[in-house]
DNA sequence: CGACGCTAATTCGGCGTCTAACTATTCGCA
DNA sequence: TGCGAATAGTTAGACGCCGAATTAGCGTCG
């Protein structure tokens, strides 16, 4: 075994030693979530740091923002698909889309066509606030799987893709 | 490419689209964020729903002692342990002892040793609780992580453990 | 055409977390 | 010895999220 441990095989392997014969307990499939969690947890945090002094600009602004930008239909969606593609509930979008509508980086109207619809669309601050964070971020996510070469992280987006498929059907 | 496209391919190529030539995007690399904090998201929400009906144990009641049931030492931490382990801050941790000792879970003493420190154990109940919980909760993550095969797996902790290691360093 | 069901968005109440400030105790060094 | 710095835990206040209930508008079918 050549390679190194990390602080989750140190976790796991503890935690193995009540169950050293009990099949229900798989110390790769422990390992692979509570890695994943971590990991997930640290970008996040790292997101969250970058945001921390601006007090009218937060991490959610720019998470909700990204989603708005990159609609497939022109930049206008509703607060559900926004939603749905942020993963937070349609009571969340709401009180993300108050703190936005506030600072002026979007408009909210109901859709003529459907008044129960509303349809959110980004102003021109909008847009100059999503393009000043967006490398940014980006630059964060390189630093942080920056140990990882080219062909690394295509066979890691090969596996996740097989995970995220079946959670999908 | 054999492989099949998953909801966040459709993502980031509809993202992608914007800086088709620009270097400091990397789609493989955005990719397995986007998976990664999907996964866990959804391993949170599933872990979330199995303990909705418990009014008196919470999904947070239950990491708290399973922090405390696996330290290495015999069954006794400081909060402060358990706060790094389930990687939350000590005042979370705080509010969480208080509901464990207020369901009679765990015991919270003075350390006569230190008397700045706090020693947290577990009573009866509350190894009991986490024994209920245990197994259920693997069950929950190995269906969540069935579509990939023993190999698979080893090689999917292959690449995250080399995150995390370069995280902790 | 009117009642019923469905959908979209919002409001409300509660919970868990965070940061920052505070208390208590111990350590270190002049 | 004594006093400032460091450490452990807690408290206070704010924020974001969730589930459930609410309001409003659309649709369909007798």
């Amino acid at each position: 075994m050549t390679e190194e441990r990390d602080g989750v095989d140190a976790h796991v392997a503890r935690w193995a030693a009540f169950w050293k014969d009990d099949s229900r307990f798989d110390p790769e499939i422990e390992g692979v979530l509570v890695r994943m969690y971590d990991i997930a947890k640290w970008a996040r945090r790292g997101d969250a740091a970058a945001f921390a002094g601006n007090d009218d600009f937060t991490l959610e602004d720019y998470k909700t923002l990204h989603a708005l930008m990159v609609q497939p239909y022109p930049t206008e969606a509703t607060p559900a698909q926004l939603a749905d593609a942020t993963h937070v509930t349609r009571a969340a979008m709401t009180s993300r889309l108050d703190r936005l509508v506030g600072a002026g980086l979007v408009t909210r109207e109901v859709d003529p066509t459907d008044r129960r619809r509303v349809l959110v669309r980004p102003t021109a601050k909008g847009r100059e606030a999503w393009d000043k964070h967006i490398f940014e971020g980006m630059a964060r996510d390189r630093q942080l799987l920056g140990v990882l070469s080219p062909d690394e992280l295509v066979q890691l987006n090969t596996l996740l893709r097989k995970v995220v498929r079946s959670l999908e059907s």
